[in-house]
DNA sequence: CCCACACCGATT
DNA sequence: ATCGGTGTGG
């Protein structure tokens, strides 16, 4: 077990922000306030905040102002959680970058401080977590993984839980589509053990051997597997695979797409055809940066609709 | 190239 | 009733 304290400017991490921004869907908080996450073989348990609170505790500390303190406790080394969280990439930096690029971002920038492209270690686990998500919201998406990450090994007992490591694609292609409906999952019930069963097929460590390959080839091939559409092969290539010039385009990225770029879209399908349209317009745009870009106008306009239904 | 439909549960 | 990624079929 690992204790260890990080301290950076406030601006550079949002962590609540970070693990409920539809990236990944292993984190909750605890009624303590604390975060609880797993992140393949990794577990922790971070306590976070804005020394504000220390402030009004104890007037005076000798922290800056602007410091933030993230306590973490894990299986892991501090290098897994500043991998996890990108830590390596100055946000500021990446924010100016991003409206160098796109002046037009300024206010969706300014709405999410702190929010970070995560780079979760497992990309197997990325693929399954995402093929929860078509038709899906958050809370639901949360249930769904959490039912499949139950078949995997224990890794740790924590506040009266047991955290799992994600299952392997041999584990999850034993799971009886009977199973996971009665689970809820729905249709995805037959779609993912049976995305396992293509995994097994392929070479061991086909899928993170993906990340050596252009772009465009590894998007290709994770079409390939049935179940696996251009949307769900961008959400693996950026999260799961670490290419930033990913943008998947759902449903929320169609609209902010639209009402910034695409005003004569507005309203109409999203057809395949504009999905490639609206992924070249973001990277000719933004560059390396289009993961990050699309990360602001996806979880923005998800508040959006979410307080102001249409 | 675009559309219409099914899938299934959530939301209106 | 409508929505939403993907597959299928027109």
């Amino acid at each position: 077990m690992n204790r260890y304290e990080l301290e950076l400017p406030v601006a550079e991490l949002d962590l609540p922000l970070c693990v409920s921004s539809g990236q990944v869907f292993r984190w909750e908080r605890l009624p303590s306030g604390a975060w609880l996450g797993v992140d393949g073989d990794a577990w922790y348990r971070v306590e976070t905040g804005v020394c504000a609170h220390d402030r009004a505790v104890r007037p005076k500390v000798e922290r800056p102002l602007d410091a933030l303190r993230v306590c973490v406790e894990s299986n892991r080394p501090p290098d897994r959680f500043r991998s996890l969280f990108r830590l390596e990439a100055s946000l500021p930096e990446v924010e100016r970058a991003i409206l160098d690029r796109g002046p037009e971002l300024a206010t969706f920038v300014r709405a999410l401080p702190g929010l970070r492209v995560l780079r979760p270690s497992d990309p197997s686990e990325v693929l399954f977590s995402f093929l929860c998500t078509p038709n899906n919201n958050l809370e639901r998406i949360t249930r769904m993984v959490a039912a499949l990450a139950e078949y995997g090994e224990p890794i740790a007992e924590l506040h009266g839980r047991v955290a799992h490591r994600f299952p392997d694609a041999a584990r999850i292609a034993a799971i009886p589509e009977s199973e996971l409906r009665a689970k809820g999952f729905g249709y995805r019930g037959r779609s993912i053990p049976n995305v396992a069963r293509q995994l097994l097929r392929m070479p061991e460590d086909w899928l993170a051997g993906l990340s050596k390959l252009p772009y465009v080839e590894a998007h290709s091939k994770l079409c390939g597997l049935d179940g696996v559409g251009p949307k769900l092969a961008d959400c693996v290539c950026l999260f799961g695979l670490g290419f930033l010039e990913a943008a998947p385009v759902d449903t929320h990225l169609w609209q902010a797409a639209c009402r910034l770029y695409f005003p004569h879209l507005r309203g109409k399908s999203l057809t395949e055809s504009r999905y490639r349209e609206v992924g070249g317009f973001l990277r000719a745009r933004f560059g390396p940066l289009t993961g990050w870009a699309h990360q602001y106008l996806f979880y923005d306009n998800l508040l959006r609709t979410r307080r102001r239904p249409q």
